[in-house]
This record gives structure tokens, C-alpha cells and sequence, in this order.
DNA sequence: GTACAAGTTAAAGTCGACTTGAGGTCAAGA
DNA sequence: TCTTGACCTCAAGTCGACTTTAACTTGTAC
């Protein structure tokens, strides 16, 4: 196949695939002058790394989960700590949407009155919602690499 | 309180602050010298702002919804357009969050040969997982800008 | 009265995941 | 033979939400 089969099959852009080969997560089995050729096998490895990005995976973690080729070594450990993470964003969801749901109905003549309103306010006054883990690491690397800045 | 207070009992960083009052979200209630005097009510506001941020609105949408000043005018339609949109995202959650979890202790040889893994990689291929509807919007504004690029 | 910590601005940089653009190569069809 | 049009590479641009940096200015404590 072609880069442009593959797009067509898989809906990947073109674009996208070369990013992802540049990346190592895919790689064509050689090329017909310029072209890239590719084995059929690329769709359910592109379906893999839609899952892995779908699961909240970056994609430098799904690179280092599925190798730069053959079968994914995909540690359980891993899916497990990240099934936990993704079930603390569903819990903060679940509160929002309830809160947001309840807002939406509620007879208080201003939100500012509503103690379902109030309650959430204080949530996130204290940042119990938002950012979880993932974000707070992206953050410390960023602080890192400041750091790291500084000391040269 | 000068700015800095206003980071200590917030938790906000200073330059957030700044970048918000840029942005129209908050504003001091005036200046002594240079430096910038906030209300008190600065905290409810703020607290509005992470809110709203928890709930997946943009800096945006929040700006149009709490308007340049004083009381917000919330609409009650977006705050369930917003409900839904997170019950969606929560529900594809629901799904990643149970195959991983499977997928950690599936006792076939490979997740490759475990029907559960398989299935959820079908949904992935289709998309079925991945991008809601605000990610799709920013998508759609970035190819109305190349559009617009390319009019000029 | 002077040093200095803490404020100020405007511009530029960061992050991840891509897309876009410019300029080049090449096989196939008219 | 010559022209497309699909592919190629590499660099630069995009998006949102901030942070960082550089170059000032000030209120305040000594």
C-alpha cells in the first residue's frame, strides 16, 4: 500500500503518518523510488496508537510501549496505574457534570446563590478539580527544563 | 491586596494574573503608583474562572460568560450543551478505563489475542474513542483560518 | 538618600501533536 | 517529450494557556 491508501483506509492524513513514522511509532516496509510502502499491518498499529492516545497515552509513551516494531510489550502495571488515573478524571467529571447539570436547573435567582453552585466554587477555589497527574508532571518537566536553563 | 497577596490567597501565580487581567477576566480596582490594588471579591472570581476551566471552557467562553465585570450572566443552555459534552467524554472514559483495567488482568497470551482488547481497538480505529466535540471545533476553526489564510 | 525587594511592561519562549509551505523528484499518461 | 499530479524532505507555523526574560520603575526600610 501506499502512503495513500493508508490514509484513505485508516482516515490517518498523510501528514500525520510521516509524523508518526519521523516519531518511530509506525515504519514502512521500504520504499518504491521515493514512496513509502506499507504492510497491511500498519492499520491495526495505527489503531493502537489511536487507542493508546485515546486512553490519555502521549505519544512518547505509546512509542515506548509498542517498540519500533513487532508486537506491543504493554506492561500491566502501567495500564492498570493509568485505568486508576483515568478513573479520578471520571470522578471529577461526574461532580462537574452534576454541578453544571444542577446549575442549569436550579430556581437560585443568581448561580452566586445556589449552595449546589457555591459548593463547586469552593472546589475549585482549592483545585480540586482540574489538573491531574499527567498535567502536573508536563509541569514539573517544564520547571525542570527551566531549572536546567538556569544552571548552564 | 496587591498582586502578590492576591497569589498567596489564591494559589494563582502572579503572572497568571497579569495574563488574565490582559485577557479582560479580572481587573484591579485601580493602581497605587504602578502597581496593581485588587477588591477582595478578586477570589470569587478567580474561583469562577477554575471553575469554569475544570469544566472544559475555554478562557474564551468563560471571558463571554462572565463579562468584563461585575455579576456573570451564565446561560443556562451552555451549561447543559457543556453537561453533555463532559457525559460524552465521561462514557468514553467509562469504556478506556474498563478495557484497561481488563486488559491488565486478561489472561490471554497477548492483548492481541484478547477479545475485549480487540474490540476496544476496533472502537479506537473508527474514532470512536478520542476527539469530542470541542476538539473537533478548534480543529474546524484551524482549517477556517487556513481558509481565510489562503483568501487574503 | 539610597539600596533593594517587589512590582511593571512587552516580547519571546514552552509544550505536544500535528499541519502547512516551499521547493524538489519521479512515474505514467496525452 | 512533456506535463501533470502524487509523493518526497525539511523547516516553520499553529493552537491555547501560560511562563520566562529583559529592561525598567517604585514604595519602603534603613
Amino acid at each position: 500500500m501506499d502512503i495513500a491508501e493508508v490514509a484513505k483506509r485508516s482516515g490517518v492524513p498523510a501528514s500525520k503518518l510521516r509524523f508518526y513514522e519521523e516519531k518511530g511509532l509506525i515504519s514502512s516496509v521500504g520504499r518504491q523510488g521515493l514512496r513509502r510502502v506499507f504492510n497491511a499491518d500498519i492499520l491495526e498499529r495505527l489503531a493502537l496508537i489511536a487507542l493508546g492516545r485515546a486512553a490519555g497515552f502521549s505519544l512518547d509513551e505509546i512509542a515506548q510501549m509498542i517498540g519500533p516494531k513487532g508486537k506491543p510489550n504493554i506492561d500491566r502495571e502501567l495500564l492498570e496505574s493509568k485505568a486508576d488515573e483515568l478513573d479520578r478524571t471520571i470522578q471529577k467529571q461526574i461532580t462537574m457534570r452534576d454541578g453544571l447539570r444542577h446549575a442549569a436547573v436550579c430556581s437560585a435567582p443568581s448561580h452566586m446563590e445556589c449552595p449546589t453552585f457555591r459548593r463547586l466554587l469552593g472546589l475549585a477555589a482549592i483545585g480540586e478539580l482540574g489538573s491531574n497527574s499527567t498535567e502536573k508532571l508536563s509541569q514539573k518537566r517544564r520547571s525542570n527544563n527551566a531549572l536546567q536553563r538556569k544552571n548552564r
